[in-house]
DNA sequence: TAGCGAATGTGACATTTGTCAATCTTTTAC
DNA sequence: GTAAAAGATTGACAAATGTCACATTCGCTA
């Protein structure tokens, strides 16, 4: 199918996995579209999919005190998907909205782990993923506990400079710990210099 | 042998791990001591041990300018590893420092390899080993986005108390990304509510 | 193209946290 | 038991960030 073709170049990517390891898949998946604003996930829903990103991208917030607190964005060739509420068949924490309108190859938690089951490879493919994920969240951390909202910002700008012509401001501010109005302030000074 | 009991119990707790799974390990381990301050890896090192900890205490911190910033701690029963320095074999960024006298057992990554390798359930360990650890600093991440300071402390106090009695107070403030004294200033304003 | 709403920027001020220097307390070593 | 080292607290002040009110800009659509 050709709307797959996408998902299944990405997967080829993966050294490790034959033909036969992303075969496992092709029976589970299913094309959804989003439109720009549409949710992924509600709080308190259960997620029910895991996502790969064909085109668009997605956002994951919660509120806390009615304010919407970013956690986190989604981009092409990207997994989308709110993982303790996957893994555990628990409702979410967390909402996830579509930021543009977005096209996404879906499968479900049985799918995902029917395939660690009979594949090795699967298995391993999905530890590894485990492992990116932690690896890129525990610099996060980092990035909280050695830097300021100034050097945050700079360092996101360098790291992820597409981020910023793509999701709007007030967004990224969230996503650094920072409410807007710093992060207008920030830029002002940092212009100056 | 008697001092892999403790590590050999931890690893019978985990539900589906069969006997054969776990005796993978046992031609590859090690026991070994750290005095406390002894580093079980430094900076610029490769890591090429994970260790289970029977006894004691570790932290791993980094020098940022010239100041210690601390990013974990890890008592028994968990794991300690430079986990990027280990998967990758590549030099570590951080140092990895005994807090108290410590015993543990270690293995080396290509005793890991071959046990995934062997064995698909080992795989599948691997794999949730990696989930839970994303899931942990996923949480942490959140902390920083949307607590300040006083709630940090007060959340930490209250989700791993035991923490304050065997961890000296200025590394505790490094961990929640404060300076000590604002840790003090914390506790005097909290005491007098 | 005018008008509306969303997004961003600004200024004044409050609060939080950092910084530095000094002191007090507790633990450790001899 | 005492001195030294390590850890914790305090106060004064500075810097960073939050908060609120409002102004400006941008992008869309009627």
């Amino acid at each position: 199918m050709q709307e797959f073709e996408q998902f299944k170049n990405w997967l080829k990517g993966v050294s490790f996995l034959t033909a036969q390891d992303c075969a496992l898949f092709e029976p589970h998946l299913t094309l959804k579209r989003f439109k720009e604003k549409e949710l992924f996930i509600a709080e308190g829903k259960v997620c029910r999919e895991i996502a790969f990103i064909n085109s668009g991208s997605f956002r994951t917030y919660y509120l806390s005190e009615g304010k919407e607190i970013n956690t986190c964005f989604y981009f092409e060739n990207q997994f989308v998907v709110e993982y303790d509420s996957f893994l555990k068949a628990m409702p979410s924490r967390y909402y996830i909205q579509a930021l543009e309108d977005s096209e996404v190859v879906c499968f479900s938690l049985p799918a995902v782990q029917n395939a660690y089951k009979q594949s090795h490879n699967r298995e391993r493919f999905g530890r590894i993923m485990a492992e990116e994920a932690y690896k890129m969240t525990a610099q996060r951390v980092e990035s909280f506990l050695f830097l300021d909202g100034e050097q945050r910002y700079l360092q996101l700008l360098e790291s992820e400079p597409w981020l910023f012509d793509r999701v709007p401001l007030y967004l990224i501010a969230s996503y650094l710990g920072l409410e807007r109005e710093s992060i207008s302030r920030l830029r002002k000074k940092i212009a100056q210099k």
